[in-house]
DNA sequence: ATAAAATGTTATCAATGATAACAATAGTAA
DNA sequence: TTACTATTGTTATCATTGATAACATTTTAT
């Protein structure tokens, strides 16, 4: 914690370059970050930002790992604030905290989870671990809500077959986890079911067939069907 | 039909365009699309473009449009491969039809449902009729089997509130709709989970949590479980 | 054949990411 | 204090992009 006088500074103007390049992808998407636009906004000369990020990737992959930080956050913020027997009280508040952040900020979640940027390719050593943050946020709902024998996710049971459970049995690994492997798969399934409405939301693929679709009632009435089917109390 | 033998060679300098920037796009996407790129493969040089197309954006536009229709062609043939009375394997395939192209297309995929392309934004006017028509194939196989009385949407029919009902109730109209909205919500519903699982599994975010998802297998298990609930016969 | 329309070319502009060469500044050691 | 070094910043420059203007060529129709 004790650093240089240099480094305060080094590390406050990273946090500058970040914070207007976040303002701009807010603006226009992360597709269209132009570092002279933000050595412009902050009376810097181009070439000055590259002693702070080699390449515009690099700023990228910076932004992204904020992004997803600050999405896990959101994530795990809304499932501590409801009791920890709650369970169908965390499922619905991390579910509902997912489409909000979303809307909330449209271009961060399609950094994360959009289509990729030209060009760029996030390196996967980097941004897996965070990415898996959030993901775990959600499965930890589920899990508990299992132990306490408080879901029953017999759908997903009959569902599995022997091929699909090879393909979840990395992810198992990697997790260190000890439950049954439906957990799981109901965790990605009601994963991308979410990603799904919210993506289409966010990115306007809803207005030819919805309007208004910004109370997130839609959105609420998908997740409670989905508890439901849970049997998540 | 009868062209002049100039717009017979405009139509088919056009279709060179189109069929490079279309071959460009599959491999760094469309965000990545150069007039001068294309119109050096062509031997062209790129104002000579501007004759073709007013933009960028409008060569985007052309081939939003393209792609649009050969995404609805292919659900299309997938569900006329199917007997008329064949409901579940009309849903089935259909289902398996949007991600097979999907995979097989990922940048077309994006281009169509994924982010905004930085800078562009869609003329709905133009997009909407054509985008709905891959909706409409979906949901024309949920309607003739509930017609049928092969298909079971209470699911749905107690999940809706008179909000969401009525958020629905422009795509009703717009469609001349005759039959339940439940059957649009399920629709929906359905395809927004199709859309999150493809979009994720061809962006790669599952890369991380399951290997080798390419074989399909998870997808055709999401399949048969909405199949399942849906009671399709 | 001649005028007009369509199509193509070169020259040019502003903007971008990126690098090289150089100048100024801050921190450190004699 | 002074001199050295690492850090940070600058200007100049390059290749690339989308886009437009001005001009040349080709094709079509009168």
């Amino acid at each position: 914690m004790t650093k240089t006088r240099r480094e305060r500074i080094r590390a406050a103007t990273i946090n500058e370059i970040k914070e207007i390049a976040r303002q701009q992808m807010g603006e226009s998407g992360a597709g269209a970050l132009s570092l002279r636009a933000i050595s412009r906004e902050m009376g810097m000369s181009s070439p000055a930002l590259y002693r702070y990020f080699a390449s515009r990737d690099d700023l990228v992959t910076a932004l992204l790992v904020d992004v997803y930080t600050a999405f896990a956050d959101a994530l795990e913020m809304a499932r501590d604030g409801r009791l920890q027997g709650d369970h169908i009280g965390r499922f619905t508040a991390v579910a509902c905290a997912y489409r909000d952040w979303a809307v909330a900020s449209p271009q961060e979640y399609a950094l994360i989870f959009g289509v990729p940027i030209p060009g760029y390719k996030a390196p996967s050593d980097v941004t897996s671990p965070i990415a898996a943050r959030s993901m775990i946020v959600f499965l930890d709902v589920l899990v508990n809500a299992e132990k306490a024998g408080k879901a029953d996710f017999s759908d997903s049971y009959v569902a599995i077959t022997p091929a699909v459970a090879a393909q979840l049995q990395p992810w198992v690994d990697k997790l260190q986890f000890d439950g049954d492997i439906e957990i799981l798969y109901t965790a990605m399934s009601n994963w991308s079911l979410m990603h799904g409405l919210v993506s289409l939301e966010i990115f306007g693929h809803f207005d030819l067939c919805i309007t208004d679709v910004s109370s997130g009632e839609l959105y609420r009435t998908e997740v409670a069907a989905l508890a439901k089917r849970l049997s998540i109390q």
